[in-house]
Order: C-alpha cells, then sequence, then structure tokens
DNA sequence: AAGTTTGGTTGATCTGAATCAAGGAATGTC
DNA sequence: GACATTCCTTGATTCAGATCAACCAAACTT
C-alpha cells in the first residue's frame, strides 16, 4: 500500500525549502495571511515552506505531538479521527487556502490525508504559534476561520444525528458542488453544476455514517430520479439543484 | 407551554442592569473575561448586564440576527439545530463559565435553551465584536475556546457518525460526569461518580442521535450489567467506571 | 384521596440501513 | 491480449434501532 505513508518531519532550517515570496502564492488572498502587512508576509514566508504531498499521504497523526500546521496551497484533503477497532469519521474536507492542523494545542486531535496530490505551506506549530500572538489581525482571521468550521461541524452534527441516507447524499453532493466552486477565484453563486468528487464511496460513506453500499445505492437512486447524472464513477452532474436541495433540507 | 418563551431584547443602556463590579463575578477567573487587566474588564463590566432564565426559555434562536453573546454564569443550557419538519440535533450542552453566541456573525447558526434555571452576563454581539478586535488578549482566549470546542464537536461527529447506541449512552454519561465535575472549583480528575443529569429521556436522545426508548433500554441495560446505578430519573451513579470506558471506546 | 399530567419503562413489530455475497467495469501489469 | 487488481453496483438477507402501543410511577390538581 503506497498510502498512509508517514511524511518526514519538517526541518525548520532547511534553508532551500523556505518561501522566497509569499506576494506570489496563489491562495494568498484567501488564506489566512491575507491582510497581513508586506514585512510581516515576508517574516512569515521565511517561518514556513513549501511541500508537495502525493495523494493517499497523511500529513498529521492523530494523537501525535502537534509538530505543524499548515495552509493548503492546491489539492483536497481529509481530517478524520478513528476508534481503536478501526471505524473511522471523516470530520471535515479541506480544501486550497483553508488551513490545517491544531495551533495552541499539544496532540493533533485529528489525522489529515491527502485524497489529491496537493501542496501545502507548512509552518513549525510552536513557531506559528508564537508568531500569532504577536499579530492580533492574524489570530483573528484564525477565529473567524474557526468559528465557521464550528458552525459547518454543528451542521454536519445534524446531518449525521438525524438526516436518513438519501437526505446525507443529497446534502454531501450540495455541499461539494459549493466548496469545489469557491476553490477557483470565482466567489461563485450556489456551486457548481458538474465537479468531479474528490472521494471514492468509501470515503463519502465515512464522511456520511453509511456503508459503502447505502452510498452506491441512494447516487443509483437519485440518478434513476434524474436528479443527478453520474457520467462516470468520479463525477457529478446535478440535473435539478432545487430538487436536490429539498432532498437535502426534508422540504 | 410556559417554555421555548421568547426574552426580550437586551437593552444596552438599563443602567440599573449592568454589572456593578466583575471582580466578584464567580466564573471570572474560568471564563473568557480570565485574564483581562482590571480595567479592561470594568469596561466590559459596563457593556454586560447580568439576566437570570428560567428553565425551557430560548436565550437565542436559530436564524435571527445574531444580537447578544453572553457568557454562562449559573445553570446549563443545550446548543441546537433543527429541520423544517421539526428534528433536532443538541450540537452542545454549555455550563458555567462558557460562552455562547455567534461573534463576528450576522445570524446566529443555532438556537440556545437553558435546560436549568440559569443566570447570564449578555453583551449586544456588536459592542462585543468590538470591545473583542480591541483586545488581542480576550480573541486569544475566544480562539484556544473555539478551537477546544470545534474538537468536542469533531469528537461528536465520531459518536453520531460510528457508535453504536450502547457506546452512544456510556460516552455521554462519562462526558456529563467529566463536564459537571469541571464545573465546581476543583479543577477534578476524571469526572463525578454521581451526578444529576440536567437532560430528560428525549434530551439525551436529541444529544445522541436515538430515540427516547432506546435511550431508556440502554440505560436500564447498564444498570441490569452493574455499570451504573440510577437512584432516581435524573441522577446516574457510575459504578464501574473502567468499564464504562471500555464500553464508549469499543476497547 | 381520586384524577390528571408528565416523563419514563418495557414489549411487540417493523424497517432502513448494514451485512453478506456475487458480479461487473475500468485500469494497470506482464 | 490475458489476468489481476481496484472500485463500484446490485441482489438477498439480517439486524439494530425506530415505531407503535401499553403501562407505570412520580408530581401536580382539586
Amino acid at each position: 500500500m503506497p498510502s498512509d505513508e508517514r511524511l518526514p518531519r519538517p526541518v525548520a532550517t532547511a534553508t532551500l525549502l523556505i518561501m522566497k515570496d509569499c506576494t506570489q502564492c496563489i491562495v494568498r488572498n484567501r488564506a489566512i495571511c491575507a491582510g497581513l502587512e508586506p514585512d510581516e508576509l515576508e517574516v512569515l514566508g521565511k517561518l514556513g515552506r513549501r511541500q508537495k504531498v502525493a495523494k493517499g499521504q497523511t500529513v498529521l497523526w492523530e494523537g501525535d505531538d502537534s509538530v505543524v500546521v499548515a495552509n493548503v496551497i492546491e489539492g483536497v484533503l481529509k481530517v478524520s479521527i478513528s476508534m481503536s477497532d478501526g471505524r473511522e469519521q471523516i470530520v471535515g474536507i479541506v480544501f486550497s487556502s483553508d488551513f490545517i492542523g491544531r495551533p495552541f494545542g499539544q496532540q493533533s486531535p485529528y489525522s489529515v490525508t491527502a485524497l489529491t496530490d496537493a501542496e501545502l505551506c507548512i509552518f513549525s506549530r510552536s513557531t506559528f504559534d508564537s508568531f500569532a500572538r504577536q499579530h492580533p489581525e492574524l489570530e483573528h482571521k484564525l477565529l473567524r476561520r474557526t468559528l465557521n468550521e464550528l458552525d459547518r461541524a454543528h451542521e454536519w452534527m445534524l446531518v449525521l444525528g438525524k438526516k436518513t441516507a438519501t437526505e446525507r447524499i443529497a446534502t454531501l453532493l450540495l455541499e461539494m458542488s459549493v466548496r469545489l466552486g469557491e476553490t477557483g477565484c470565482n466567489a461563485d453563486t450556489n456551486g457548481l453544476d458538474a465537479f468531479e468528487l474528490p472521494l471514492d464511496r468509501q470515503q463519502m460513506g465515512d464522511v456520511l455514517g453509511l456503508t459503502i453500499e447505502t452510498v452506491s445505492r441512494q447516487l443509483s437512486k437519485l440518478k434513476a430520479d434524474g436528479v443527478i447524472n453520474l457520467p462516470d464513477r468520479r463525477t457529478v452532474a446535478i440535473q435539478d439543484r432545487d430538487r436536490l436541495q429539498d432532498i437535502a433540507a426534508a422540504a
């Protein structure tokens, strides 16, 4: 199995790896770095380093010392928690410009694994912590981001606690449609009508608290009902967004 | 129905209601106000007002404009989200010294309802926001708190997505045991061995994504197995904490 | 103290999703 | 081009928890 490989520990002093110029960073305006002054950005840039991550690689391990945090520059990753017997719950999907890791904490409460090839801007956690403490504007950005994530987590608790299988699938498809739509420069309306899922069926099940078979059946049913189309394994085309929304909200 | 009454809007100028002296506040050392300088505390005190809330009253309504935030001084409240057809998920239980409301947001993403008689220290949301922006130390406290809440929400997603009914009940009992134990001045070890539940069976179900009947049956089973005792409707005595922990973690 | 209401338990039955099982289609390998 | 391998779909069966239904006990009325 080539996946779930352990990444080497970051080497903060590896001069070749530090970022030369954050002003060139494609996610700079959407990531937490947004709003920093040029000189602050330069300091932060020297603290971080870019790192490519192959699909399947795990960047952060649940329970390990929380040694790094990072911005996602490119790609999609899953955030997951698991039980001793192997049951796993995906508690978040992160996209380009999102922040990963647990600042101000001793241990990582979750694992983070790349669902696609990805590129990160990595910081040593303790270095990031002290930089953040000295830059209230950055902490403020991080706070807003964390509050948003908390709202999303709450919404997801409703999905997991109360929604039926069909409602869950519909909710996930709409969420992916919106989140993937935001990833581009277009602060787009209500989401893409066609997109490629960064998740396989098992991972969809792990997000939704369902088995792979139930996910497959519900997708087939939505397709049969003409709500969506599935041109191939990974791509979804929303045919009737209103209907999908009604299903997701049980309206 | 005397519950779910709407609270009157806070009147920031009601001089009789402003707090005279935060230094007397019983939760001051655990709430986000902890660590503020005496003069800052005085300013913050003038911005807030104390308010008693009766059991069953709703303090904040999902979807409403986010007009207030508050510290919980005394009592227990639930944080919940619901669907148009009435299905409700409790996404959090808040205790004395916890913070409620959504800073930096236009609308409240959830409702907050008192499970016991409670006392709050209420702030206008916009007033609190600007005060916070001017006091990095306060924002830092809020950030840490929000990060912790997010960790808890993630953990709860695992419960809702992957755990069986028995495991869920065990997890809830342990969590209540710990959280209620923290409420006192004792930064207590691993939780109270006997405590009164601030939740009825329906509410336990709404936290756990289970029906009232399943909650009841699982409690009866844990009692029959000698893991817990149930001297009366609302009180739980943990007889075998190790066993309960094993059940909760499927160890 | 009898009647009512509220909240909880327990039993019988049903059902949505899990599990078990078999195939199928796309992709990779030699 | 045959043969794995991986991922997905579909069918048959089972089962955990929901639903339906009756009852019980404590607290509240009168």
